[in-house]
DNA sequence: AGCGCAGCTGATGTATACATCAATAGCTCT
DNA sequence: AGAGCTATTGATGTATACATCAGCTGCGCT
């Protein structure tokens, strides 16, 4: 079906905004969009709502609208709630999962192997995330899934983070090859806690998280 | 600060929604609502929009509007994730409550007494609200807290159903009595478990629930 | 020079007219 | 009579003009 100019605007700034092409408190404006998509206020409006909606943007009235910007407080809240999500994943995967998914989830493990092997982090980075959607599909849990997904795409201007703590790339695939055993013999406990510890960035890794973190300044700390 | 119109038809149908005033399926015909609220398209549009986004509304292009009607497999996926988000509050509830509001969520718990003793099963379950929302403020986090209250909204107009069980008011509070004591105590795994188990409609009440819900017949069954 | 008020400016919200598209119904042709 | 095509209609998306409101600026007053 074909879509409306409001839909593709709003995917274009999503995608933009979750890439990081566009900073969070980066200035949104309206009137600079309206040229840029050759539409006028009133799709650019409502694509600007839709990602209010999602929590990808704010608009401070009389102010201006901005790419939402996460405090360090509120971003510690939302990835603990991922590592729930996905750990709730994996334990009902671990019990859920059939051969087909099974075989589309080794073949993800094998395609972050690659991608390790070749030092290439954007590539881990992209096939990290097939590795996880797999598991969330494996849940048999459509609400759970769509959920997770839209708070992993809330999370990720800020997931590189993560995977730039140095040797992390290696420490995360070890991992995936832990939580897919896990899954595999059908052990949801221990699926659960993998997935969740994973997403929490395990212990004495969390503070240098933290620490990675603030060396961006102000641009996580103030509202 | 002033409210813009569409932001109050937002909160109007929302309540309606919420409180079965429009019931699942039914027909939100904008010309009509234009009308009632005496604005034109464009508000309506717009409050519209911001329903959808939150799951309570459906609209079928080129079809019609109409209040989201959740089909019984969905339903179940969305408990099945409700009774995660609660445990987790309970979890983190018990370890990080503080003393005044351990005051509030005895408060809330004399007054499920209250309504209980005195057999008003809709001021039970405004109590119980008050109860559970009490329990997601004690989690300490905030952004869990609101997804938690934001999910519980989206199953209102469903929710009822689970007190209409026989006797399920007398089981519901004393498992109220059985998540404070835990979380009194400091039982982290105990709140968890207790709290996703009070959700679910523990064990063998969960096939009394459906059968009952089925009774509802095509009002759920269907997209 | 500092304070305050008034008008301006830009941002936001709303109304309305117009464009577009898809479903349906009715007509025609076979 | 049935199938296919077309015209109509109603729903949706978009543009534009208008209304309203808050913050800011600049002027004047003390």
């Amino acid at each position: 079906m074909k879509r409306s100019n409001a839909q593709r605007l709003r995917d274009a700034l999503e995608d933009d905004i979750i890439n990081g092409r566009r900073a969070p408190g980066e200035r949104l404006d309206p009137e600079a969009l309206c040229q840029d998509f050759e539409v006028s206020r009133t799709p650019v409006r409502e694509a600007i709502q839709q990602l209010v909606a999602s929590g990808l943007v704010t608009v401070t009235p009389k102010k201006g609208t901005f790419v939402a910007r996460v405090g360090l407080d509120q971003l510690i809240e939302m990835f603990e709630v991922m590592a729930e999500l996905e750990g709730m994943c994996g334990r009902l995967a671990a019990r859920r999962i059939n051969e087909e998914e099974l075989v589309t989830l080794h073949e993800a493990l094998v395609r972050c192997e690659t991608a390790e092997a070749a030092g290439d982090t954007n590539e881990y980075y992209y096939e990290n995330e097939g590795f996880h959607h797999a598991i969330y599909s494996a849940s048999h849990n459509g609400f759970l899934a769509e959920e997770a997904r839209q708070l992993k795409q809330r999370l990720k201007p800020y997931r590189r983070l993560q995977l730039q703590v140095r040797k992390r790339m290696g420490r995360s695939l070890a991992e995936h090859r832990e939580i897919l055993a896990a899954i595999d013999r059908g052990d949801a406990e221990a699926a659960e806690h993998l997935l969740r510890e994973h997403v929490l960035i395990q212990g004495e890794r969390f503070s240098d998280f933290v620490a990675s973190v603030r060396r961006f300044g102000a641009q996580l700390d103030a509202v």
